[in-house]
DNA sequence: CCCTTGACTATCT
DNA sequence: GAGATAGCCAAGG
């Protein structure tokens, strides 16, 4: 365990522990938000290392679709994770609680228009 | 040291 | 909008 593992850890950890249940954050806001840009690749080396109790489901890649491969069993464990809490996924994306802009209200309304 | 690897991202086609 | 490409940066061989 390096130094900057050390610390680099516990400003990521103490972020995602920080993200509101029905949220999500991508590995590079999460990065951002420690005081680390650039470092997404390293968020998610530090949330392997992470404890059972970190909410690492909530961290997302910036498309808003899991990182893991469709499929997989890391893939179905973090979606099942997300559901449980109330976060959908549309065509592999998530849908955002966050309706700051109203435009997210048309997906959490479940598009009038588009499919499903 | 140099090269490869990632639970990544932004940009261009 | 999906696929390819180039950055990204610490870790491990």
């Amino acid at each position: 365990m390096t130094a900057f593992q050390k610390s680099f850890d516990k400003s990521i950890w103490e972020v995602v522990s920080q993200i509101a249940v029905g949220r999500v954050m991508s590995y590079g806001e999460v990065a951002r938000a420690a005081g680390y840009p650039r470092h997404a690749r390293m968020v998610a080396r530090a949330m392997s290392r992470s404890e059972e109790k970190l909410p690492w489901h909530r961290v997302v890649k910036s498309d808003r679709t899991i990182a893991f491969e469709v499929g997989s069993e890391p893939y179905k464990k973090q979606q099942a994770l997300l559901l449980n809490e109330g976060v959908q996924l549309k065509e592999g994306k998530v849908i955002p609680i966050t309706s700051d802009k109203n435009r997210e209200l048309d997906e959490v309304l479940w598009g009038p228009s588009d499919d499903n």
